[in-house]
Formats: structure tokens, sequence, C-alpha cells
DNA sequence: TTCCTCCTCAACCAAATGGTTGAGAACAAC
DNA sequence: GTTGTTCTCAACCATTTGGTTGAGGAGGAA
């Protein structure tokens, strides 16, 4: 929906610690000190990422004693699946028309708006 | 392929000004001032813009005397439905694991490794 | 109670990001 | 030639990002 979440998922996406913990939390959910184990670095950074992740919606947490099981939310993507849909389609539909208009004749680009 | 490659592309598509340059160019090639033009900030800014955008690899532009007009390329959208669908699939497939699951029994969630 | 684990908050820091302005190269057109 | 357009480069600035350390709250276990 809101631009601003697509630009939070896409943001979120683009650093690979993060992608490494959706990678993980694929795999079943897991709490903050799991998820930080593999990562060298402090508790405190994973929990940064986490929260990223969670403000793009693309993770929830739970509650479970003092602990808060993190786990991911798998239709966030197809926000994001319908956006690059769309575009890639269209790309791809231009230039076969391109393609075609090629084929028949010699076109001079008309760059103006 | 690299993992870097798929952080410059989530990380060039974050930003909504790419991101409608890129709706942009869906419908065809256009020039920086063409690109620059419905956008509310410096020819320079969105130069830039469309450099993150090259990095990345979503872009390549040609030559035509002084004007470089820009390219959407659509093959680079398939890196990260190829990385979403992963995870997507991953994370449904054990969500109807867990969902069958329940049905049979009252699971206590190991945490531990 | 005391102790240990899990997690969060706050302050701090270096580097990256997203914008600006100004200068100038390359090229077409007059 | 001069002029105007397109684009790039460099310097600068404010804000955000990704990490650190230190302190402390909440809760289970001894």
């Amino acid at each position: 929906m809101s631009a601003d979440q697509l630009s939070r998922v896409f943001a979120a996406l683009a650093d690979p610690t993060r992608r490494e913990i959706v990678s993980t939390l694929a795999l079943g959910d897991a709490t903050l000190v799991e998820l930080s184990e593999p990562h060298d670095m402090s508790v405190q950074a994973v929990s940064k990422h986490l929260r990223v992740l969670e403000d793009a919606g693309l993770v929830t947490r739970s509650r479970d004693a003092q602990r808060r099981p993190a786990h991911l939310e798998a239709e966030v993507f197809d926000l994001m699946t319908k956006w690059i849909e769309r575009y890639r389609r269209e790309a791809e539909q231009r230039y076969q028309r391109l393609d075609a208009l090629l084929k028949e004749t010699k076109p001079k680009r008309g760059a103006k708006r």
C-alpha cells in the first residue's frame, strides 16, 4: 500500500545481515540471542537489525517470559513481488514491441516528451 | 549471484524517487533532463539517483551526442524475485507444517539449538 | 534472597546517503 | 566563432545508518 512501507521493506532487505536473519527465520522462529550467535557483532546490534525488520512489517515478535521470539511474516513479500512484477512486465512488453518494430522499419526515436 | 549486487538492487529500490525513475523508464528510455522534470530537485541530484540504479545493474545508458539515454534492464529483477520467492516459499511451507502439527498434538517449542 | 539470562535503552562514533551550489566539458545550432 | 543544452565532477552540508559500550529492568532458577 503506502510507498513508505515499500521503501522500508526494500531498505530492510538491502542489508546482508538482515537478509541472513530473514533466511534463519524462514526455518523457524528464533530469539535474539539465537539470531545473534552466527553473527560477529553485539547482541544490541542484532537487536537494531531486528527492529528494522519489525518496522518494515517483515517480522513480528511474541512474548515467552523474558524471551521475545521473532517470527517471519511471509505476506509482506507480496508487496514487493507485486511492485516488481508490474514493471518487469511493462519493460518486457515494451522490449517486444520495440523488437517487432525494428523488424519492419528503421525508427528514429523521438526523444521529446 | 553476489550478495553485494543483491544489496545494491534492494538499496536502489528503497528510495521513492528512484522507484519513480524506474517506473518512468518502464514506459521507455529517457534522458537525464526528461527524468528530472517531474521531480522537485536539481538535475545533479537526479543524476546521482540514476548512478545508483546504474551501479545496481537496473539501468544502462547509451550515447546520443551529448545526451545519455537511460534504459531499464528488466533481467535484474529476476535476482530479487528469486531471492524473495525462495524464503516466501520456505516460510509458507513451514507454516503449513506447523499448522498440520497443531492439528495433531500440542507441541512444546524446543528453543535450544 | 541471590544469581544468571534475555532483552532494551541511551550515548557516542564513523561512514554512507541525499541533497545543495558552482564550474566546466562536450556537442549542436546559429 | 558564440550561444545554449546536456551532463559530469567537486566541495560542502545535514541526516541516517550501522556499529560500539555501559547500565539496568524483567523474569526464571538456585
